[in-house]
DNA sequence: AGCACGCCGACT
DNA sequence: GTCGGCGTGCTC
């Protein structure tokens, strides 16, 4: 007898729908309602159809009235797998948000025509021999360049913050290494970078290393089609390298071993849309629900990586016998410079430059794009091609980016982030504007600072010199020993004694005054850790509230009920104003929670 | 969202 | 008397 109960996860952004909905399954839709299948329902109240996904099968049903039955399967294939549902669950509790919101994310747009291939394919592979052939054991007891306990650590399924092998690609390698720790075992592998020329890096590596058939990108930068099937693969078969960005923490791995974020501090990882929850926080969710490994791979760890740390959730592991790159900050350096340490190239620098210029790539990062700043990269472009008339110019910024650059001589100038590589390594770098970089009015200046210089340097020609303009103190002396954690500790003392994230976490909260001040209530948060409110546009206020974690589901529940009592009863405190603003918004563990929604950041889109 | 139920002012 | 205003509640 099969369970004649389906219960629905309606695809809908409204908080107050956000729950299970039984119904009954009509005897003609008996074989087609699987856990996971698309389906349309009828929602009486709202007098229409919705769409959404059966999460789970019931014999029976805990509703008082009648149950309506599913109007329709929309396809056969189950698109939420049991363990996706689980995640977006507690992705949307711990946010104060909506599953079907991160569902969103997880499932990429229905493609009729693509799924019916895939289908077919996928039929034709099993009448083949029963089985999709998984191919030779591919060997990985070690990962390459890091003591064997790595790989033990990872088979293991430990938390780890692993410190990336300071040199060109070092760690693309880094990656594919942990990744063939978890393909070799025939298990599946998320790997997470921040953008699409990284997805491209990794990909092309890993194709290399485990094969094309055992590596799937799963990015928005590819047609709708190909993403679709890519899904679908996912789904379906053990033993895959899963490549993407931010929303591959969401793919449905078959038998997840691994999931490594490369370079988690880059915001790149933030997710604009609602709930607006990091990759990271994603993933460490995942990895408690699914109990794989989790690697968090970078030059410079984030503050939250350091955090995890200090608890003892994640331990850290580093490169083997591998000497540090050479850095010499120019403020700290004795002799002739110290009288041109205000100029913007010291001559030290402006030396190392033109003698390695003549031999190979030379890159200059610079704090913004553009010929308008005067440390723009087109000005610094038209400049040094003057000073330099033998050298070819190469610019790479935000808006024209360059993922490579060859071995001949070049001066490429490059903004922080867009930075090509070089092949075989740079033959000296300069890192201009560093004053500019660190005056940034940010929570984060420092431990970006870190980071984006250190993924540069990591770009140098083995024995080249990157050279560190305008900055001293602890963070110059810190690159120069490649010892990037001793300042983020520093960090995180700081945020813990000023209680700000990730020491706490925070909810942001924007309305009108009367729903702020309930919220704030609700959440029996106490009134040394409000800051504001700050009065916004439309007569809105918004405040900043912190909690420590402990207290975090307690919080967000609270502040959920909050949002769905908005959204139902009283809308006389939403008519108030007629700019249609919603009476209440929270936006949890906002990176950037003191810079408000004016300065564009914070934002969310539905 | 969007529909139905419900309790007060102008109407045949 | 009752028609319909929209404020309020609910969605299996």
């Amino acid at each position: 007898m099969r369970p004649t109960i389906a219960r629905v996860v309606l695809d809908s952004p409204l908080p107050q729908l956000d729950r299970l909905f039984d119904y009954a399954i009509p005897a003609a839709l008996q074989e087609a309602a699987r856990p996971g299948v698309r389906v349309r329902v009828p929602v009486r109240a709202a007098g229409r159809v919705m769409d959404g996904w059966i999460a789970e099968l019931a014999d029976e049903s805990s509703f008082a009235g009648t149950l309506a039955e599913l109007d329709a399967v929309v396809s056969p294939v189950p698109v939420l797998a049991p363990d996706v549902w689980a995640l977006a669950r507690r992705v949307a509790d711990r946010a104060a948000g909506v599953a079907a919101d991160v569902l969103r994310l997880a499932i990429p747009k229905r493609q009729a025509r693509a799924e019916q291939s895939w289908l077919r394919a996928d039929a034709a592979a099993r009448a083949e021999d029963g089985a999709v052939d998984p191919g030779a054991p591919v060997p990985a007891p070690r990962v390459p360049d890091y003591p064997a306990e790595l790989a033990a650590a990872v088979a293991a399924g430990e938390r780890l913050v692993v410190q990336a092998i300071p040199e060109p690609d070092g760690w693309v390698a880094a990656l594919v290494g942990l990744a063939e720790v978890a393909v070799g075992a025939g298990r599946s592998a998320i790997l997470a970078v921040p953008d699409r020329h990284d997805v491209e890096r990794v990909t092309a590596a890993l194709e290399t290393a485990v094969g094309a058939d055992r590596v799937l990108r799963v990015d928005a930068d590819q047609p709708a089609a190909a993403r679709y099937r890519a899904f679908l693969t996912a789904g379906a078969r053990a033993g895959l390298a899963i490549v993407g960005t931010r929303s591959a923490v969401y793919a449905p791995a078959v038998d997840l071993g691994l999931i490594a974020l490369w370079d988690d501090g880059d915001s790149a990882y933030q997710e604009p849309l609602a709930p607006g929850v990091h990759a990271r926080d994603a993933a460490l969710v995942r990895q408690e629900l699914a109990g794989c490994a989790l690697v968090l791979l970078a030059h410079s760890p984030s503050a939250e990586a350091e955090r995890l740390l200090e608890l003892g959730w994640c331990r850290s592991i580093g490169f083997a016998a591998r000497r540090p790159p050479s850095v010499i900050p120019t403020a700290l350096q004795r002799g002739g410079d110290r009288l041109a340490e205000h100029a913007r190239i010291p001559p030290s620098a402006w030396r190392a430059a033109s003698e390695a210029v003549v031999a190979g790539p030379v890159l200059l990062q610079v704090a913004r794009p553009g010929d308008d700043a005067p440390s723009g990269s087109g000005r610094t472009a038209t400049e040094l091609g003057r000073a330099f008339p033998q050298a070819r110019v190469v610019v790479s910024d935000g808006a024209h980016r360059l993922a490579e650059v060859g071995p001949e001589p070049a001066l490429v100038i490059a903004t922080r982030g867009a930075e090509p590589v070089a092949v075989g390594g740079y033959r000296a770098i300069l890192l201009l504007d560093g004053e500019r970089m660190l005056a940034r009015e940010s929570l984060r200046v420092v431990e970006d600072a870190l980071r984006t210089w250190s993924n540069a340097i990591a770009l140098a020609a083995p024995g080249a010199t990157a050279y560190l303009v305008g900055v001293g103190g602890p963070v110059a002396t810190a690159l120069a020993r490649w010892r990037q954690s001793e300042v983020v500790r520093t960090e995180l003392a700081e945020r813990q004694a000023l209680r700000l994230p990730p020491a706490v976490r925070t909810a942001t909260l924007t309305g009108d005054p009367a729903a702020v001040e309930a919220a704030v209530a609700a959440a029996g948060i106490e009134t040394t850790d409000v800051i504001g409110p700050v009065a916004e546009q439309d007569g809105l206020v918004r405040v900043v509230v912190r909690f420590d974690y402990r207290r975090g589901a307690e919080v967000a529940a609270a502040l959920r009920t909050e949002l769905v009592r908005h959204a139902t009863g009283r809308r006389a405190a939403r008519r108030v104003h007629p700019a249609r603003a919603p009476a209440l918004r929270v936006r949890m563990d906002d990176p950037e929670p003191f810079v408000g929604e004016r300065a564009g950041v914070g934002r969310m889109e539905r």
